[in-house]
Formats: structure tokens, C-alpha cells, sequence
DNA sequence: CCTCTATGTTTACGGCATCAACATTTAGGT
DNA sequence: ACCTAAATGTTGATGCCGTAAACATAGAGG
């Protein structure tokens, strides 16, 4: 739950909702979970909150911007999920893996709210994701993989991006059948890029 | 400029447009060169071909039907456009390259079109993209790299195909920049799974 | 206490997908 | 050649949607 200021025994419709921002990102959250993207309205959202239409453009120049700031919520849990998938690995290659295999299996646990995390550009069209703790695992084990040469180090970590991303669309797709073994057989370190990226160069042995 | 039973000379409209099927297909088309697909609208296509709103129905029983025709038809460039890249290269493993690259290079120049053809599934829920041309290359050259072995033919293919799938829509996305040489440097015979998936069982040398 | 600002409400506009009822044109059987 | 039925278009209406403008209220700070 997100902060509020009214008291929890308050129940009738105060003319002030008390923390109306929060509560349509809640309600939005909500909503994504059942509902198709395209299928998300600011009036439907109100109504969920018991608000007049109107009153999101208080908290939100427009819908884009709402979805922008779900989409930012997405981008945080989807990291979060990453880094709790991680913590339990074993090794840093296996560690890799796994964030790999939770980034798939969060996009088909959250299909609207992946979906609205990838699609979103700030204003000036540029990624939300960038920042992201789980990019930033990425670059920095695709740097171990490749000492060295530069080049080679962003293929490697675009190549592990690709595929995890690939997969994850191709299953909320439904090109491929959402199988949860099929993940861990496409993102298993000891096959990927025939290991090069993941094995070789890590610091433990398979 | 598909069929249309209209002699040339005709210049007003008459009652009857002749082939609106065909029309409202190629100003869809046309629209989706230009246009976010969650902008394309029954309503505008109607107007560029010159007809009331509702007379798309007579053609297709709702949006998501017209939708899904233009789909088929991205499956249909997309699968032309990756055979001629596969005739020009020199080689198997190039070739197989080749269709990848296109595919990617398909996405970047067809964003709208490209989104829709994977975003539409059959009434089923099933992918329209099966049967397409490209599939098939992809079937019988993870077939060629993993002779016996099932399963692991399954995997490289899946691999492969998300690897150029999700570069595809990082870049559509604007989460990577839509670099052509970053598509040879990511799409490469001799890197990508360690060269392992398209040279080392290939019918011609490196 | 009084006003200013933040926050909601009502009303209204134009656009959308879609339905029902009606009009025209064309095709097929006699 | 006619007459009818089916195919194809049109008009009009319904109920959604995002959003703008004008108005209302509540709470904060002087």
C-alpha cells in the first residue's frame, strides 16, 4: 500500500481525497494486472478511486504522463524481482543467469506492466530502463565476460539483453509457448553464446 | 496498387467502391508507414478510401479483424524481405546471418507493421507467424546445427530467434540505438553463441 | 478570520467502435 | 427482359474515451 493521509477509520468521501496521486498509481498497478494496456482509462481508473474524471489532470498532465510513472513502477519491481533472483544464486555466472531467467519470468507474471515498462520513453524519448539496477548488472558482468576489449563487452551485453527480452516478448506473444522449463533451457549459462559470455572468464568453475 | 474492378477512367464515386477490401487493406498499410498503431482508426481509413465509416463492416466484422489481415500481410513482407537477403549471401551460416539482420532491419524500417504482426495472434490465440517462410529457414538450419539431438535443436532455435527478436524491439523501443553496424556487430556468424549455433556444423568453411 | 492555492466537480466537445435501420446496385433465375 | 434476393453502402444513434473550461470547496498561512 502507498501512503495516505486519512485516517484508516475515515469512510465516507471526504471533497479531498487525501493522497489521490498515489492512489490512481495504485489503482493503475491494480488494473494492469488484469487488464490489456490498450484497454486502460483515466476514467475507469477514477471511478476505481471515486473520482470525478477530471480530477487526475491535478496529479497528471495527461494520461501518457500516468503511464509514464506506472511504467517507472515497473521498471523498480522488475529490478527488485532481478535482484532477489540473483541473491539466491550460487556464482556470479549462475547469479547472471538468474537474473536473466527472472526478467522472462516477470514479463509473463506482469504481461501489461513489461509491456508498458518498454514502451514508454521519458519526453525527450529516451529509455526509462537505462538506470535500471538490472542494466547495470548486466554492463558490469558483460565487462568481466570481455576484459579488455570495449567492443567486444557491449556485443556481449547487448547479445544477453537481446535474448532475454526476445524471449520474454515471443512468450507474451504467445509465438512461443510460456514454459517455464523452456526459460531455463534458452538462459542456462553452460549453453548461452556456447558459454563464451557466461563460463568462461567467471570467477568459479561449472 | 492492388485489383479493382473500376475502369481508370471513372473518376466519380460511384455507390458501389468496386474492391473496398482491398482499399481499406492498402490505406491501412499505407496509414501504419506513418502511424502509431494504437492511432490507426476504422473511422480515418474509411475516410482516406472515400466511404462511410461503417462500411468497413460489410468487409470485416470488427477493428481487430481488419488488424489482423494487415498482419498477415507484415508476415508476408517480412518473410519476402528475409528470403532476398538470404539469396544474396555467400554460404549457409551467411545466409542464416542474413535473415536475421533482415529481420531486425525489417523492424527498424516497418515499426508500426512489424509491432502489429507479432502483437496479433489468430482467434484461438495462436501466432499467425508459424508458417511464415522465415520460420521455416530457422527450423531447418537449428535442424542442421544440432544433428539428433531434439532438444537441443529446439534451444538454439528459440535462442536465435529471440536473440534478433529482442534486438528488434530494443530498438524499436529506443532501449538501444537503431545503429545498422550494431546490427552486424550483435547478428554475427562468427560470434554469437561462440560462432557454435551457425559455423561449426555448416557446409562451408569459415 | 480571511484570503490564496491546491484539489475536486460539472459540463461540454470531438473522436472512436459499433449497432440498427434504410438505400442502392448487382446478379441469378424465370 | 423482369423481378427478386443478396451484396454493399449510407445515415443516425449509443456509449465509450481523452481532455479543456468554468466553477466549487477545503485547508494552509498570513
Amino acid at each position: 500500500m502507498s501512503t495516505s493521509k486519512v485516517a484508516a477509520n475515515d469512510v465516507q468521501r471526504a471533497y479531498h481525497h487525501g493522497d489521490l496521486r498515489s492512489a490512481l498509481l495504485d489503482a493503475g498497478l491494480k488494473a494492469l494486472e488484469t487488464t490489456d494496456i490498450a484497454d486502460i482509462s483515466l476514467r475507469q481508473l477514477a471511478r476505481d478511486v471515486g473520482v470525478s474524471a477530471t480530477a487526475v489532470y491535478r496529479h497528471f498532465p495527461d494520461k501518457q504522463a500516468l503511464m509514464q510513472a506506472l511504467a517507472q513502477a515497473g521498471i523498480d519491481q522488475l529490478g527488485a524481482y532481478q535482484q532477489r533472483a540473483a541473491t539466491k544464486a550460487h556464482g556470479s555466472a549462475e547469479a547472471f543467469a538468474a537474473t536473466g531467467r527472472a526478467y522472462v519470468r516477470f514479463a509473463l507474471a506482469n504481461p501489461s506492466l513489461f509491456r508498458l515498462t518498454f514502451g514508454q520513453c521519458d519526453r525527450a524519448g529516451h529509455s526509462l530502463f537505462g538506470e535500471n539496477l538490472a542494466a547495470k548488472m548486466l554492463r558490469e558482468r558483460a565487462a568481466r565476460a570481455s576484459r579488455g576489449d570495449a567492443e567486444a563487452e557491449q556485443t556481449l551485453m547487448i547479445q544477453a539483453w537481446a535474448v532475454v527480452h526476445g524471449l520474454a516478448m515471443l512468450m507474451l506473444d504467445r509465438q512461443l509457448p510460456a514454459d517455464d522449463a523452456l526459460i531455463d533451457r534458452v538462459i542456462d549459462a553452460r549453453t548461452l553464446f556456447g558459454g563464451y559470455a557466461l563460463g568462461s572468464n567467471s570467477d568459479e568453475s561449472p
